[in-house]
DNA sequence: GGTAAATAGTACTAAAATAGTCCTCTTTCA
DNA sequence: TGAAAGAGGACTATTTTAGTACTATTTACC
């Protein structure tokens, strides 16, 4: 439940890996070899990563992609964005649509706000943070809780 | 994106219709009424519903389904667990699973830990919250913001 | 004891989302 | 002008999800 497609999961390695690789460009190729994954996967992601504006692209021989900012300045959120489109954790909390069920749902509303709260959590996480495994991460609180994201290993 | 099911969405629906319609046992039947949702969808919630012992039981002529315990009892990350099976974010954070890039990967430990904190914050997440649209909910806040929680009712 | 009203369990089908691949076009550099 | 690279789109297979149907079992009540 609550996942993130597995493309969403690779997008966030591809974009790790130009995090990595400094400021240059890098080919797809390059990116597919580093990674492990397959050329038309990552080429595809950086694709459409290149269309929602998180990485730069340069065409010609020596082209190829890399962030279109720091790594600081890219969220989980946006990422999750580029590749999967608006959040949104129930359908009918999407878009402007109306369920047959608006009448007598009694929970709709609240769900998206935790979508929200989920969501502005996520906006919280950098491309940085995804990379340092080690280094403590912002904490989500929910209510007078404060939850904090363990640490694993 | 992180998305639950629509059929979750629903069993939460038919949770909260079971949580106001008082003490006594409710019928498949009287629940899609008073949903608006298909019988047979509804009876396949309850079904599993009671497998997962959020719902208990009674067969025969005067059977039906009630919350085995308090609506604020029952969490939504709960629910979740029952109608989708365990959480997880992405899809090598599942069960002991070992993706082909766990040598290269950088970010699958940080997913984990985003997932598990997402997770606790649903677990604070009553059923009774959820179905207090109209009164202010507990907020799901970030980090340092200060927090309300008023229940009313 | 019979009958009606319920749930339990399982199996099946249709539809939709997802993943992955391939092909052709355009751009740029040497 | 040729090679290397991205852009864009189309297509297919697979998997997941949703919805439905059918049969068996249990219980209350007459």
């Amino acid at each position: 439940m609550l996942r993130i497609s597995r493309l969403t999961d690779y997008g966030t390695v591809v974009l790790a890996q130009l995090a990595s690789s400094g400021s240059g460009f890098a080919s797809a190729t390059e990116v597919a070899a580093a990674t492990g994954l397959g050329l038309p996967t990552v080429s595809k992601l950086l694709k459409n990563l290149t269309r929602s504006g998180l990485v730069d692209s340069a065409r010609g021989s020596h082209g190829g992609y890399r962030l279109s900012r720091d790594a600081r300045e890219i969220s989980a959120a946006q990422v999750i964005d580029a590749l999967e489109g608006p959040v949104s954790i129930t359908d009918c909390s999407a878009h402007d649509r109306h369920c047959d069920l608006e009448a007598t749902c009694s929970v709709g509303g609240t769900w998206q706000r935790i979508n929200l709260a989920i969501r502005q959590a996520l906006d919280e996480i950098s491309l940085a943070d995804l990379l340092r495994t080690k280094s403590p991460l912002p904490r989500f609180r929910f209510a007078s809780t404060p939850i904090s994201i363990e640490r694993k290993r």
